[in-house]
Order: C-alpha cells, then sequence, then structure tokens
DNA sequence: CCTAGACCTTCCCACCATGGCAAGGTCAAC
DNA sequence: GTTGACCTTGCCATGGTGGGAAGGTCTAGG
C-alpha cells in the first residue's frame, strides 16, 4: 500500500506520515524498486495509533511514550494511566484558562450596547492605562 | 524610558515589543542618540492595551483591528461587540473541543484499574486497527 | 582614566504540527 | 506515447515566543 492510500486509510496525511518517520516517530517505511513507500498493515496500525492519541491532544513527546508503553506487553497499566491523567490535567488547565477568557470578554460583551454611538467598555478595558 | 523599563511596565517583554514594531502592530520607536528606542507614556498606552487583547485571547490580526477601532473615536460600538462576540464563538469552539479531548481521556482514565498488569482500555482505545 | 556590569542593538535559529509549492520520477490507462 | 495521477525530496510559511551571539552604550566605582 502506497503512502496516499495509507494516508486514506489512517487519517493522517501523507506529509505527516513522511515528518513523522523523519522524526522518529515510525520507522522508516520499506520501498519498493520505484523507492515509493510501502505500508504494510502492521505500519497502518501504529499510524491509526498515532492519529487517535493526536485527536486526544497528546503530544509527539507524549504519543512517543504511549508508542513505547504500547509496544511494552509487560509494562503496568499504571504507567499508561499515569501519563493519561496528567495530560487529563493538562487539557483541564487549559480549558480552564480560555474559559476565564471568554467569560471576561463575555461580560464585557454584555456591557457593550451595540449601537451607533462610540461608547463601549470592551475597548475601554482594553485601554486602561500603561500599566494594569 | 528605554525598552527594559517599557517591557517591565507593561508586561511585554522586550523582545516582543521590538517583535510588534518590525511587524507594524506598533510605530517605530523613537531613538535617543545612542540608537536606543525610548517610549513615550502614550507608546506605553498602547503596549498595555495589545497585552491585554492577548490576555484575552485575540490573535494579532484581531488586535490589528481593536487598535483601529481603539483610534476610530467616531467608530459604533457595535463595530466592537461584533468583533468581539465573534472571538468568543471561537473560544467557545476551542473549548468544545477540548472538553471532549478531556471527556473521552477522563473516561478511558477511569476504566483503567492503574494497577500492575498490563491491561489498559488507554492503550487498547488507541490501538482499536488502522482505520476507524 | 579604566573597567565591570547592566543595559541596549541587530540578526539568526528554535519550537510544534501542518500545509504549500516546485522540480522531477513512476506507473497505469487509453 | 502521451496524459494524468501518483510518488519523491527539499525548501518555505504559519504564530507567538524564547534563546543566543556579537557588538555598541552607559553608569558607578576604583
Amino acid at each position: 500500500m502506497q503512502i496516499g492510500e495509507a494516508a486514506k486509510a489512517t487519517g493522517v496525511s501523507a506529509k505527516m506520515i513522511r515528518h513523522y518517520e523523519s522524526i522518529g516517530l515510525v520507522p522508516a517505511a520499506d520501498r519498493r524498486d520505484s523507492n515509493y513507500r510501502d505500508y504494510s498493515h502492521h505500519d497502518l496500525h501504529r499510524l491509526g495509533f498515532i492519529r487517535r492519541a493526536r485527536d486526544l491532544g497528546f503530544s509527539m513527546d507524549e504519543i512517543r511514550d504511549l508508542l513505547k508503553l504500547w509496544a511494552d506487553r509487560a509494562r503496568a497499566s499504571s504507567e499508561v494511566k499515569v501519563l493519561a491523567q496528567s495530560h487529563v490535567a493538562a487539557l483541564d488547565a487549559k480549558i480552564k484558562l480560555l474559559q476565564e477568557m471568554r467569560n471576561t470578554l463575555d461580560h464585557l460583551v454584555e456591557a457593550c450596547n451595540g449601537d451607533h454611538r462610540p461608547d463601549c467598555p470592551i475597548i475601554e478595558s482594553l485601554a486602561l492605562g500603561p500599566l494594569h
């Protein structure tokens, strides 16, 4: 199976498959005589794993760790759990930050008349002063 | 006031102040004989505005628009409100995405024993198959 | 007067994940 | 044998920020 097909099958773009190979996240693919990359079922499995991990927001480094844990059939599930938990915590922190932004801004939006007049608490709040 | 002091006063790093100047977000600062940049109260005001907008998660492009709206004292508050509302919507979308990640992963975490045994729904879920 | 150190200058490189484009090779179908 | 769909490598860009190098400027103290 060549790269385009592998891309469709896994939802990882051909571009990114090559990139993952270049950074060592996946082993270098086999090549045909044409020099085209050739993907096995096993390769697809690995790419699918990576895509799902990315869909959950894991970073490349974390995915690298997850792949190692996946390969190690003797590792304790607690090792995986710890990694996943710390990612949940990171997601929670990001969500909290975004929610604070959202709420602050939403209050300002609510306070803004949104009419033809220039007075606007949103701009005024941004324009407080040099500091503070 | 030179750049380091302006950085402390506004919470925008000297590095970023220069960057903002280079991309035209702030006008080129006055220079002293030494070629050091020289910041006025007015400049600080603008930098403070930018920092607060960044703290609310606005992109550089949006901040550019906000600065224009700030400068235009005749503009309707509705113009500002529309911009802010669309940013709130963008924040909501990001938050939703992160929450979906978080919840999916959290369910897997809850389902994982986290003990010495290797069985782990987290890894199993990532390893579903080449597709799906 | 000289030096140390704290500041400033410009310029280039790095991150992370991804896309785009260009110049060229390969293969299948018509 | 040409067309068109695919592949190859390589370089550049994004956005917002930090790091560092190599060198100029200023101030305080000996």
